[in-house]
DNA sequence: ACCAGAGTGAGAATCGTTATCATGACTCCT
DNA sequence: AGGAGTCATGATAACGATTCTCACTCTGGT
């Protein structure tokens, strides 16, 4: 067993800087958002913090196109996906009722086992249109 | 109009590379593969040629969980998904019938707009499978 | 209050990837 | 064949995200 993480002023702030937004920050984000607050924490602390937070599937993670990591601390804990806005990173919780059931299908269909599925949809939201549409 | 690619020894070099086999492959890996097998190809030159088949459409890119891009030279150029292998790379093309739509129905449902979606399923081929077996 | 050990942070180190830039190869024109 | 102009190459530097190192600090149990 893995004893329970102690509670640091630093942990409790990236926690708490996560409650906060809906939507999904990179690590360098947080950071910068913790240390405009006040609450100063050393970015090696903040990618130590998301990574175990993500390991205890307290918060999700996923990756951009071109590779960053982005975490979200969602509402539900059970597997779920997104819907993530590509220039805000507002998401909304989504299930996938039947893609779940067709991609361990898939996979024993082909001899694979272990079958772990990525689903993510991306778009843009209404109001980053908005805002994109005011700038034309 | 973008004019047509000239074609070099290291640019069919590294496309010869991609049709050899139909498992996912890092730019570093292919890198490798090209100098073992003598066509020695700068570094710079695979990750630029790789840029250039992906932005063609020409091989499909898609992200490892700790954010490392792969390539694959597909026999379908229309939008599909694919299954791999998450310890060789091997892959299996597999079409979402149902999650397009799903996609655009969810997006708009949102007021998402240009929807992409991202499935991408990952599992343990037969072959890799014994291989662990064995090892153990 | 005390102490063992987990946690922290500044900076170095890694790793994948992209940018630079001098050099080389290819095309087209004559 | 002889250039001129262009695109491609490759060694290397630069980059950005992430992880590691290590001396120092704090937490939690006693």
């Amino acid at each position: 067993m893995n004893q329970p993480l102690r509670m640091t002023k630093q942990r409790a702030a990236v926690a708490e800087a996560l409650q906060v937004s809906d939507e999904f920050r990179s690590a360098q984000q947080l950071h910068e958002l913790l240390r405009d607050r006040g609450d100063a924490v050393g970015l090696a602390t903040v990618y130590r913090t998301l990574q175990a937070l993500a390991d205890g599937g307290d918060v999700d993670v996923l990756r951009t196109d071109d590779g960053e990591a982005l975490y979200r601390r969602c509402a539900r804990t059970e597997h779920h996906h997104h819907l993530v806005c590509r220039s805000c990173g507002r998401a909304v919780e989504i299930d996938g009722p039947t893609v779940e059931a067709w991609a361990a299908e898939v996979g024993s269909t082909h001899g694979f086992a272990d079958i772990e599925h990525t689903v993510e949809l991306w778009g843009t939201c209404a109001a980053c249109r908005a805002s994109a549409d005011r700038a034309s």
